[in-house]
DNA sequence: CCTCTAAAGCAATGACCTTTGCAATTAGTG
DNA sequence: CACTAATTGCAAAGGTCATTGCTTTAGAGG
């Protein structure tokens, strides 16, 4: 079992690594970056510590040691890869073409192999937990959040958050996990069908 | 590489198994058991050949030879799993009430574990492939369309069997393979959002 | 520039999985 | 009932992965 470093350093100002000097970061980066040359091809449980280990030119017990295991390994990258805010929302003018950009742009991503292999990843490290947040699904929310709110502030009638999550994403996550089609007509199809609810506020 | 038998039997009528007598079925239910009954505390991507052969008391080559690996077995038995026709289409006399009931049924099933297993075990097998029909959903669909159609006689405004696949069925099961919240609360919700939808065929 | 120690590399070890050849069992068939 | 072949059991061998003790490297602070 890995014992992970819980020793506080000594000033507040330092992050908890320990040493995140060079050396270590460049071994970090290398991980990082064979893991995800290594999803553009195989499958998550397939991926072996060696694997990434040779393919990053680092010792496989230098992985071991740091993530314990490849599960640990694969769930870091995999949240880092989701929670990259690098995105910009749309804003159309209404909250339909904000949904119908904004679910085109998630479902071009997401149906790229590597994407769909490391939401894949993410199902299989969640066995026996059940989490009231996801970290790639907050970022969604919040996204939601601010384009639901702007459409408010227009006198909008609008669906709720929870709403466009169940009955837009949700759905598309879905078909790319089990393997169905899944392209833009299909989240536009989406987006009609959750703008012409009746709005959650009137249940 | 597993050379799987491709002779063509005697007589058409004969299955396409070549010796399905007593010992073979005998093998084969004594290993379906085990599967389900290691699916039941343990991940899929952590059960083994040789674990399924022991708890079977069966040579762990006769499985290597009849499924090739540990993947194949346990996708046919998620499919057949999922594939028993012994439930019982609620008829309450309305829609919303079969849908309800319905989902509600879907939703107890599906969050026990070995069946959240089940699941992740089917997402984890589909790689590299997108398949037009997954035999679990047709099923669903199936039941699906004899519901609406009842609704249909009794004159009754539906939406259609892809609008309900899409925004109760695809979320309740994206919630469970996420390990998201869900329950009979949940599902119902769902259940009156699609309801509140304007139908497909007005669109 | 020097010291200290966290982190990485190295090598040996053990455990487990998978394959393969051969013998034994047993289900279909005449 | 006897015959044939499909299927299983057995055992050995090869290969990969994961762990562990020790050594070496190189940040970080004085």
């Amino acid at each position: 079992m890995p014992t992970k470093s819980t020793r506080v350093p000594t000033h507040a100002s330092t992050p908890v690594k320990r040493r995140p000097g060079g050396r270590s970061a460049r071994v970090q980066d290398a991980v990082y970056s064979a893991v995800g040359k290594l999803m553009a091809t195989q499958r998550p449980d397939q991926i072996t510590v060696p694997m990434v280990a040779e393919l990053a030119d680092v010792n496989p017990t230098s992985v071991y040691r740091r993530w314990g295991d490849i599960d640990a390994l694969l769930e870091e990258v995999a949240v880092a890869a989701f929670t990259r805010e690098d995105e910009v929302l749309p804003d159309t003018g209404s909250l339909e073409g904000d949904l119908r950009e904004w679910a085109r742009v998630i479902t071009d991503d997401i149906v790229r192999p590597h994407r769909t292999r490391y939401l894949r990843a993410m199902v299989n490290a969640r066995d026996g937990v059940v989490l009231d947040a996801c970290p790639c699904w907050t970022a969604r929310r919040e996204q939601l959040a601010e384009m639901i709110s702007r459409a408010h502030t227009r006198g909008e009638r609008t669906p709720s958050v929870e709403q466009v999550l169940d009955h837009v994403i949700a759905p598309l996550y879905h078909h790319v996990v089990f393997a169905l089609p899944a392209d833009t007509a299909y989240a536009e199809r989406l987006v009609d069908d959750v703008l012409s609810m009746r709005s959650a506020e009137s249940r």
